[in-house]
DNA sequence: ATAATAACAGTAACAATTACTATTTAGATT
DNA sequence: AATCTAAATAGTAATTGTTACTGTTATTAT
């Protein structure tokens, strides 16, 4: 049966308040502020837990670590070259491009991981050049 | 200045020679075929200098770990949730979804690391189910 | 309150990758 | 052909992200 932790709360508070897409060392590190002596195993197994039952999205990055996301709905990010910040990509004809690629080819595809390089719109706007 | 290797050599010809995606340690264990004492080391270093000169393409897979490709040009993969296997999907229309989504998105993408998780096609013909 | 066990902290183990160092070797220069 | 210089190497150590293990703590049903 699944029970109450603070430390878990914790974990999903930490990702719904951020835009950002923190890796597991990062969310450690602010889990810390909260629950001093919380292990990094802690964090590692609740963010499984939470991405297992749905409640979080996890994503590999370019750094090749996993990034973690409260936005559960799987949607593409784009890792600006500028800023390196990972950018949630809101895209409404990602769907139809999975569904006609699924269709060119004969696979059955049920899940994506889009990851775009580039510059994201605030870097392309702050800077001409 | 650039200079010859045959471990370069025999790890380029390695990639050329499979439609398979190997990651380094499977590069490597091909590459003792050639030369016995060749180390992991210098199979990484040529993995990351190809990669960078452009003349392979590396990619990270769903178990995490870089895997690898001799063909250049950007395109997506499947990773075939029943054969395990990493798929070449061949999808004229994926330059249009960047060039669209960069559109839309405001921001300038450069390149893209797109997977699919899903059954891919040999696997849907063969089962029923 | 008590008991059962999920979740924990702390640490060790692990796998993928990178860094380091002394040695070898490609290839340019004599 | 002999010599020189730095690119590339082999072998190993170190680092990093992640998982596994063990004894302890704490949630929640009774």
């Amino acid at each position: 049966m699944k029970r109450y932790s603070k430390q878990r709360e914790v974990v999903l508070e930490i990702l719904r308040s951020t835009k950002l897409h923190p890796n597991a060392t990062t969310i450690y590190e602010r889990a810390r502020e909260a629950i001093p002596n919380i292990s990094l195993g802690t964090v590692y197994r609740n963010l499984s837990e939470l991405s297992a039952s749905g409640d979080i999205l996890a994503f590999k990055a370019f750094d090749g670590s996993e990034h973690y996301d409260a936005t559960c709905e799987p949607h593409p990010h784009l890792c600006c070259t500028a800023c390196r910040q990972i950018v949630d990509l809101d895209i409404p004809f990602v769907d139809d491009f999975t569904k006609k690629s699924a269709n060119h080819t004969g696979a059955e595809i049920e899940n994506h991981n889009i990851v775009f390089y580039g510059k994201c719109s605030d870097c392309c706007k702050s800077k001409m050049q």
